[in-house]
RNA sequence: GGUGGCAUAGCUCAGCUGGAUAGAGCACCUGCCUUCUAAGCAGGCGGUCCUAGGUUCGAAUCCUAGUGCCAUCACCA
């Protein structure tokens, strides 16, 4: 492509005597005849005339200068260039020999990056928002180390503040020593139980308050069961060791549960932070900033940071009673996270786009601190996933739990395989794993196909498609290619550089080798999706090519051999585009 | 009210830094299993790209204003 640049710029000012710097090259739509298209009109600026006369013009300066180019033709201003089939069987024969085709391996010259994601609280278990946050972290951390970055894979853990002091109390109450093992629950499952049960003990409380002449505000901030929460934070604070056991029981509970939901769902992280570790560090630096004058304290001494030079509002960064809010623990966070990475050259956070204004705020703090990585925050952030009925809350128990959705989707991968009935010879041990990743593939690829920023309505009741645009096709097909390639037992190791192509060959090739810059595209725009549907436009153009064509059929050795090629080709990007969406393939289905 | 995001076919979504007649899937209707896996392929139906202006040879894409939905503007996290 820079070589036909080059031409051209000389062909140009050879045919009109000046000089382009840009020239803008794209592929030619499929109506038209033509590998790459260039568009005329962006040239009329500097060279005057008829544009269609000045493609023609051009075009045959092209063909008779570049070996590649074999023809052209000009459809109003676009002129487009046939290159010849050689080309493209050079261009594919360094595809298929390139180990790792598309990814860039890691070079010592660029800085680490940390994605954070999942980030829970442990005061209940996971449920399908958590889903879209740890298939979109997870992926976009694999999507960046394919592009040459090194990638620590984090999360935060939330593990202190009101909301688990409430799950504690009301099992401390109502729960008759429960355990995840005296109950078989997971232990997630337990507690999350157990701050449901606060809460409708509270609202209990609340409606009794009314009932006695309190108002509705009133109650809410008077009732017992809140006020006995808010002491045993307190508590929890200086210490209190029979409150601190109880906590770090619970939470384990959690942690169990969790680690488990993990598995199931496939995603890792290389380092756990957890809130009670680092939010000390983070009342240090807002000490040493209000010093410095970056920070400012109110009568009450509060400590704020004015931004409203920035556009933004004045904003707390330490409450009158000297404890910790959110902004200072996350402060903390990443300052730590620098300390014990020193490689590291940047962050990403996979936070719901519900937090954009808190991500705002702190990347300038932490930019007015005058850390020089600073430059380097990206909030990946990401729209709600809402059900018909609405919001997900999971007080009211309107959740769609990360657990159970695994399962169904198990389960409809199942029925639809047993069904079709094509497994003959797998042991059940392998039926239920190949289940496993069919349900897990439609899941995960339902969600990262569509652009993060995007919220998502789920509808529980219309279940998740296996045809058309889904993972089980693109699984499909990746199958589908692996039962030729069994069957293919003959030599195709051979380059082949002399054959005409079909054009639902040339159309396969064309796709296959945009997939190294595919990745460099999703990667800068942290985008799964991009990635999602580039391996559904691959996989519609070789289904195409699969049915247009013999493969192990074909009785001319050469093309056979290129054909099953290319077969593999395909199935090796799937594989690899799939592995950034952290689905698996399989063998057969 | 201030700020940010989103708006494309009945539904779910693509459409890269502006380019040719706006594309897929689902749903609905036709065909194709005697050949490498039909979870597939080929075709049909379906559009005021939210509205109105502007920039440009050219706008779904960029700018301005408006409308609608969502989020946010807490000594909650």
């Amino acid at each position: 492509m820079k070589k036909i640049k080059k031409i051209l710029q000389k062909g140009i000012h050879l045919l009109y005597g000046v000089e382009i710097d840009k020239i803008e090259f794209q592929a030619t739509r499929k109506d038209f005849e033509g590998d790459i298209t260039i568009v005329v009109f962006s040239f009329l600026k500097t060279i005057k005339g008829n544009p269609v006369e000045i493609g023609n013009n051009l075009g045959s300066y092209l063909v008779e200068n570049v070996d590649e180019v074999v023809n052209f033709n000009v459809v109003k201003g676009f002129l487009n260039l046939v290159f010849s089939d050689t080309y493209f069987l050079t261009n594919f024969s360094e595809i298929y020999t390139s180990e790792n085709f598309g990814f860039v391996s890691t070079t010592g010259d660029n800085k680490s990056v940390m994605v954070e994601y999942s980030s829970p609280n442990t005061n209940k278990p996971l449920h399908l928002g958590h889903i879209r946050n740890n298939l979109l972290g997870y992926s976009v951390a694999e999507i960046i180390k394919a592009s040459g970055k090194k990638v620590y894979k984090t999360q935060i853990i939330n593990d202190r503040g009101i909301h688990i002091c409430k799950s504690m109390l009301a099992w401390q109450r109502y729960g008759n020593n429960e355990t995840p093992e005296n109950t078989g629950l997971k232990g997630d499952k337990l507690v999350g139980n157990y701050y449901v049960r606060f809460d409708q003990e509270y609202k209990k409380e609340i409606l009794n308050l009314i009932a006695n002449g309190y108002t509705e505000d009133e109650a809410k901030k008077q009732a017992p069961i809140l006020l006995e929460a808010q002491q045993m934070l307190i508590k929890w604070e200086a210490g209190d060791s029979e409150v601190v056991k109880l906590w770090k029981n619970m939470n384990q509970w959690v942690y169990d549960g969790f680690e488990q939901t993990y598995k199931n769902l496939g995603v890792d992280f290389d380092k756990n932070y957890y809130e009670s570790e680092t939010y000390l560090l983070g009342k240090d630096v807002v000490a040493n900033g209000l010093e410095s004058g970056i920070f400012f304290k109110k009568e009450d001494s509060s400590v704020w940071i004015d931004l409203t030079d920035e556009g933004l509002d004045e904003k707390i960064v330490l409450r009158s009673d000297g404890t910790a809010v959110y902004m200072t623990q996350d402060i903390g966070t990443a300052i730590q996270r620098i300390k014990d990475y020193t490689d590291v050259g940047g962050l990403v956070y996979t936070v719901g786009n519900e937090q954009d204004y808190h991500f705002k705020v702190l990347f300038l703090i932490l930019k007015k601190l005058g850390y020089n990585w600073a430059e380097n925050l990206y909030h990946l952030s990401y729209g709600m996933v809402d059900l018909p009925s609405g919001k997900m809350k999971s007080r009211e128990g309107t959740v769609v739990d990360a657990d159970d959705l695994l399962i169904d989707m198990t389960n409809t991968a199942r029925e639809i395989s047993e069904e079709l009935g094509k497994l003959e010879g797998y042991t059940d041990g392998e039926k239920e794993s190949l289940y496993k990743t069919i349900g897990l593939g439609a899941l995960k690829y339902h969600i990262l196909k569509v652009d993060p920023k995007k919220r998502i309505l789920f509808d529980p009741a219309a279940s998740i498609d296996f045809n058309g645009n889904t993972g089980p096709f693109i699984q499909y097909t990746y199958a589908r290619i692996q039962s030729i390639l069994r069957k293919a037992d003959f030599d195709y190791s051979a380059t082949i550089n002399d054959i005409s192509l079909h054009p639902k060959e040339k159309s396969v090739l064309k796709q296959l080798a945009l997939f190294p810059e595919i990745i460099q595209l999703a990667a800068s725009n942290f985008s799964p999706a991009i990635i999602a549907n580039y391996t559904y436009d691959l996989v519609k153009e070789y289904n195409s090519f699969y049915q247009s064509v013999p493969i192990l059929g074909c009785e001319n050795l050469q093309e056979k051999i290129f054909r099953t090629q290319l077969s593999r080709q395909v199935s090796e990007v799937i594989k690899s585009a799939f592995q950034l969406l952290g689905i698996d393939v399989p063998e057969r289905m």
